[in-house]
DNA sequence: TGACCATGCCTGTTCAAACAACTACTGTGG
DNA sequence: CCACAGTAGTTGTTTGAACAGGCATGGTCA
């Protein structure tokens, strides 16, 4: 998993600084989030469906919109409701209509969802620390930092056509509420 | 698309730099390769069909096996066939099975996948260059170097029980070409 | 040479992601 | 008060991903 322009087959070897970065960050996030889903797998939860319950851990009894748990999450997903039905069929969430705006459902972890996360927990650490643990903590910064800036991007569809076609839960670009 | 932790409502801030990297990690791929989907997507070929053909594009008149195909990709994909046959299908590849070991098929890519490429090339750096173009040339080797560098964790699977699973194509976690 | 296993790719099936249309409800202006 | 537009979430449908098993071929060693 060395170094992307290895290669010796490859003809030029990169077009462009950007595209290289682009690529390197594809491959990284590829090879840790491997690791990631390997512990997830067992206990038949995508990441996504991880990222949503520890959301909802964060809201506490309060609870979440759909809209609010499509903005908080790491990766957009078009399709929230689906994903919380799974979780639903499984008891770790409960869903309940809002009297006060009936087109409102707010979601809640349930203890068996608090438990699930709870058992993860430390695997999941654990299996992230260890996969950068050859990574001094001031690198680590360092990068988290520099891809905190490369985010900052205009998302060049700011006022363009092809506004993002929002589904139900929309997932907007919006400031990024990662865990809990 | 601030901090990951400018969120107020959040608990704890972080539970370890490792997990606030990787988070970071997750969200800043997602967020580039939203883009890049989004130029791919015009012409029906996913990121990972896009790189298929960069690939074989790579390879000029020799070609590629399959697993050669596996091996490369950026993202690895446990069915590379199914790929293939899609790309085969608008005619953008050929395959022809090999006399000397008829296991073996060989993939080759087309005239028309060639102009296909040729007619991305410029769109897909513009997109990228775009999108990581507030950050100076400086701070993107840095990325780069410091992605690299993450990626050179031991899988830790290495020699447990989990050896992932290898479908056809067996997605090596090899070294790594990443275009052409 | 023939059992045996590894290799290389393909298929079948199941499940989730993506896109778009649709229903239900709320608030606002005429 | 009612048309109208906007919001919140759901549902339908199509496509692709994931996993596992299957088939043909090739190499190995008794």
């Amino acid at each position: 998993m060395g170094r992307l322009q290895d290669d010796l087959k490859q003809r030029r070897p990169f077009t462009s600084v950007e595209e290289e970065t682009y690529l390197n960050l594809v491959r990284t996030t590829d090879f840790l989030s491997r690791e990631v889903a390997a512990v997830l797998k067992p206990h038949q939860l995508s990441e996504a469906q991880y990222n949503v319950l520890r959301i909802l851990r964060g809201a506490g009894q309060a609870g979440h919109t759909c809209s609010d748990i499509a903005s908080r999450l790491v990766t957009r997903d078009p399709d929230v409701t689906r994903l919380l039905d799974k979780l639903e069929a499984r008891a770790l969430l409960a869903r309940s209509r809002e009297h006060t705006d009936r087109r409102v459902v707010t979601t809640r972890i349930t203890a068996p969802g608090l438990a699930l996360l709870k058992s993860l927990d430390r695997p999941l650490r654990e299996a992230v620390e260890r996969m950068l643990a050859h990574m001094p903590a001031t690198q680590l910064g360092a990068l988290t930092g520099l891809l905190e800036r490369a985010r900052q991007a205009v998302p060049a569809g700011e006022a363009r056509a092809a506004a993002p076609r929002a589904t139900g839960a929309r997932a907007g670009r919006g400031g990024g509420r990662a865990t809990d």
